[in-house]
DNA sequence: GCGTTCTGTTAATATTTGTTTACAATTTTA
DNA sequence: TAAAATTGTAAACAAATATTAACAGAACGC
């Protein structure tokens, strides 16, 4: 059974990483091994990777910034593997989206639980998909690996990366009712409050760069008292 | 539809219950109490509940035989939060399937943070538990997810949140003579008072927007001195 | 380091909705 | 039948929510 799950394990100190990557596949799991996010990102493109076990201390981009990018790409589980015991550091990590956090020196069968755990829930919630990387609704184009946005009329808008991450959001699920929380937690991986006017904004920024007319959305319905609803179809 | 979740803590100390109970609710949580495996048991079959929360030391059945039970039976998220800092007890209560494992004096923001996580992870794989299904009367279509309801001929019908939440109360239970205060309860989580009109003029607007002839209502029907009840049926 | 852009916050204002009030209509009770 | 209780209804008002401009700090690029 945990022979067909696969690691990728990104760790720089290569005792570190072999000592682990070792335990692993004793356990049964494929491993594949990265020493920073280049390494990271090549193992996720040629692979089937089940989950990511990430060190935060790496050369170049640190584990908190690749926690960030795996999390905006993919629900993949993450465990965070560190030598740092700062509780702090826990905290954002786990607030940015990891699954667990495991320091060092760890014990191998609890990290083999809890890697065993998760790996059964990111299974049991396979079929999302967000697997269509290129959206489009009424006459406009959404490619999301290429971070363009394309209008009707083929110019390309240019969005921030709050925007541009809504918008996916959005169109990832048309139609459906979204509340501010829901997208909160999609854009930045933070808790929503009742003061909170981010989401607001930015809805009123995409509607100022893609409506006809604003101030009469067609694309960006609010639901009062609920949240927002987009009303954007792949039919013009 | 856009519920805050609800979270089962099962914990004896009354001290211990309350401050985790208040914190969670503070975060925005539902939160339900129960003190035993019996009180555990009545409150998954009387709420539905999202995740939890369970103590290792219980008076009669202990933690990690509540845990069995609970993995036997679901999915459902389970965080153990306990005094003990045992590594051994922490291994076995992940390898039988606890989620995590939190070690009191916990960390508030923490707990949250893994909370959320899980939370996500276990909504995830049953993406339309929570949300109520479509459901059709008399010709129309009341779509929760998607904030919709579509009249006989089609169109769309705009209602209020508070209307459209008393729909679904009503849809939810046709047949059923439902009070004021249970209505109201579902509609605005508060207390009934006998001079409380809102309900009133919550179905007086559905009778308007909905009935073929508001003054002669067929859907939503009075019960003198009682409530209401819902009259729509899945056949025109 | 500086200028520009991005991002989130704040406060004012606009809009929407829920609740309350008052009275009419209907039902129930004595 | 009359009085009391309950419900229907319109309108006003209060509360809640959403929009928007402006701003400040952070991030980024040169």
């Amino acid at each position: 059974m945990p022979k067909s799950h696969k690691i990728l394990v990104v760790e720089d100190d290569p005792v570190s990483r072999e000592t682990l990557a070792a335990y692993l596949r004793k356990a049964g799991y494929g491993v594949v091994e990265a020493e920073n996010g280049d390494g990271m990102r090549q193992s996720l493109a040629r692979d089937t990777i089940d989950l990511v076990m990430l060190d935060l201390s790496l050369p170049g981009e640190d584990g908190l910034v690749l926690l960030q990018e795996l999390r905006r790409q993919s629900e993949i589980g993450v465990i965070i593997v560190s030598g740092h015991h700062d509780e702090v550091d826990r905290i954002v990590a786990l607030e940015m989206g990891a699954d667990d956090y495991v320091t060092k020196p760890f014990n191998a069968r609890e990290l083999q639980a809890r890697a065993k755990n998760l790996i059964r829930r990111t299974q049991a919630a396979q079929p999302e998909s967000r697997d269509h990387p290129v959206k489009r609704f009424s006459g406009w184009t959404l490619d999301a690996p290429h971070w363009t946005l394309t209008d009707p009329a083929g110019h390309e808008v240019r969005l921030t990366r709050g925007e541009f991450e809504l918008l996916v959001a959005f169109a990832s699920r048309p139609g459906r009712v979204l509340t501010r929380d829901n997208l909160l937690d999609y854009v930045s991986h933070r808790d929503w409050s009742p003061n909170d006017r981010t989401i607001d904004v930015l809805v009123g920024r995409l509607r100022r760069k893609l409506e006809t007319d604003p101030l009469a959305p067609r694309l960006f319905i609010t639901i009062h008292g609920v949240g927002y609803v987009f009303a954007g179809s792949e039919h013009a």
